[in-house]
DNA sequence: CTGAAAGCGCTTACAG
DNA sequence: CTGAAAGCGCTTACAG
């Protein structure tokens, strides 16, 4: 306000401190209101064409661009979307911040991360905390955050959007994505059945994850297609860690007679089996198959490259924030509309093969 | 201000709407200005004993919590923590991330994440626009970003904190955190100098990263200490990835004589040489030894186990980040006094032993 | 040690 | 289609 005086219109920062412009620079010199700027920032369809078109070319010159903080004190709510994820697999996490950051890029909004702990005590009182201190715009919610009913009554409580993404729809297409794991999985089993093998074992994730027991649900269904079952002596459940996977498999191996193949519900347990396999002297993929899911970047760096199945991990952030973005626009069902599904796809490579004679 | 009116204090959130507490709420409740209210939040020593405590029961009752975009609004500067990274290892991403996490607990700052690419042509003004128009408080940078120059000088224009993570020191104490690459490298060389090799191979990352000639100094010295040479045709440069380490490891092992030890700059390009020793039917490690750099999670999962130096990303995420706080404390040299080394540590498995005889 | 005024850069009602 | 006023929840000078 100090010098709202003398100087004219189009002399801009030629003084010391340059400052960044303001909503009330681009007003003066386009000699409207600041209301009237703050209608095109917000696209309001109530402005003249004409008008439009000047205040845009101001802004373009000075590059211009709102400040958040400014924008986010009057809105009552901020430009953040956090990222809430408990997800144990680092390359999952740092993939789908990449297909988040993407679709944020030129939106304005930004994102922050926010790692927690559903069986910590203080699971929901420090997501509380966080959305409601940020008043964040909205967050994405990779497996297994996504699958916390409380969590989502929170998130509704607190006018926070979300996109939920989970192996099978848990709420409406405006705020989910679908990996359909049941699909990815049920490949896995008619791979595996068509290779030949009939005595076929499964190591699952934990409880906790619905993506275990998905998983679980499609390849027994693939199995059924062809005609085998999941006995049940060789379902066995396991944390989706490395050691849990080494574990499991050892019980499996260690059993009369032993299955022929095992399909595990992520790659990291797939090593495992590799391990206790190694430890047995048995060869993969000669005496034993082994499939993995997610394809992480191991997967085509041990020995044998380990067949699995795919996620487009990076993709489903992208398709999460765009559908997030979605959720304020004026077209209240952009977001309904948005592509929801996300298919999974079983890589062949050298873990699997005909069963042993 | 619409109902400034009849309602006495210590009556709070009873309406329809019970919207967060403000400063005004304290002020009102406290029988103070809001400005003093101000001064405890911002820790101010110009306050009474007395009225301090009182205002600060107040607060602890309402739980009350000063909104971070007023606050950033007014300071002109936001509460946020950017992470700019170009890593192209995740688990190092996610590890930091959470060290990063660890320290801004409780702090009110959180962390936006940043990919970015130093050889994109937006690098420089992508950035000057992220930090310019978040106004974030400061970054951390773990390598490569931590070693460009124009980066530094960008944060220094735009009065951004940072805290650079790096294998040598490239500032003042009070913005950098030294990872002592060389000292880790060093180890390795003794090691294998230690078991008896003599023809000893190094595969170096790529010359963009300040790391990869760190490591190879440290390596070299490490061997010098020994009697040994590096020479120049088992020196080879490829790129921190598994593909470019098994094409250097092919090249290696077509030598003649081959080297019988191999020391790579992480742990992506020593599985590159596994795959390269496995094609060439060389037993790791009865005819050849292999170490790598970093520990990644793959280096205790793969078979043979990865004999390699391990760096304690998440410390090192966390002491950045505290150190970064530090900057903007009275105690001017706090953040130069915070812990600003970190130091490798070799981790003997597997992958490492006797040379063949 | 404490407070009244003005301001950070935007937007929401409310008028016209 | 456009604008003047008030306000979002804080802090910075400036007084006392």
């Amino acid at each position: 306000m100090a010098r709202d005086d003398g100087k004219a219109k189009g002399d801009v920062g030629e003084g010391a401190a340059k400052k960044r412009a303001t909503i009330n620079d681009i007003a003066r010199l386009a000699q409207v209101s600041k209301k009237t700027v703050s209608r095109v920032i917000n696209r309001s369809p109530f402005v003249k064409e004409e008008t439009r078109v000047k205040i845009e070319a101001i802004i373009e010159e000075l590059g211009f661009a709102p400040d958040p903080q400014a924008r986010g004190l009057a809105f009552r709510r901020s430009f953040l979307v956090g990222m809430i994820y408990d997800q144990p697999n680092p390359q999952y996490v740092v993939d789908m911040q990449q297909g988040v950051l993407e679709a944020l890029r030129g939106s304005g909004y930004e994102l922050v991360v926010h790692p927690c702990s559903r069986t910590s005590p203080q699971f929901l009182s420090d997501i509380r905390a966080f959305v409601e201190r940020q008043k964040l715009y909205g967050v994405v919610l990779p497996p297994s955050a996504s699958e916390d009913e409380r969590l989502i009554e929170l998130l509704d409580e607190l006018d926070c959007h979300y996109v939920r993404i989970a192996s099978v729809s848990l709420d409406e297409p405006a705020s989910m994505l679908v990996t359909h794991d049941d699909a990815g999985a049920a490949e896995a089993a008619r791979h595996l059945a068509e290779l030949g093998h009939t005595r076929i074992a499964h190591i699952s994730g934990p409880a906790l994850f619905r993506s275990a027991h998905i998983r679980r649900e499609g390849f027994v269904r693939g199995l059924k297609e062809h005609g085998l079952d999941l006995e049940a002596r060789y379902s066995l459940e396991a944390g989706y860690t490395f050691e849990s996977g080494a574990d499991a498999g050892a019980k499996l191996l260690d059993m009369q007679p032993r299955p022929t193949a095992v399909f595990t519900g992520n790659d990291e347990m797939a090593l495992g089996v590799f391990k206790a396999a190694r430890e047995r002297g048995l060869r993969i993929p000669e005496d034993l198959s082994v499939v993995g899911y997610d394809d992480s970047p191991m997967a085509s760096r041990v020995w044998p490259n380990l067949t699995t199945v795919r996620l487009p991990i990076r993709d489903m952030g992208r398709m999460a924030a765009e559908k997030l973005l979605l959720q304020s626009s004026e077209d209240s069902r952009a977001a309904a509309r948005a592509a929801s599904d996300v298919r999974p796809a079983l890589v062949v490579r050298e873990s699997s093969g005909r069963p042993p004679a």
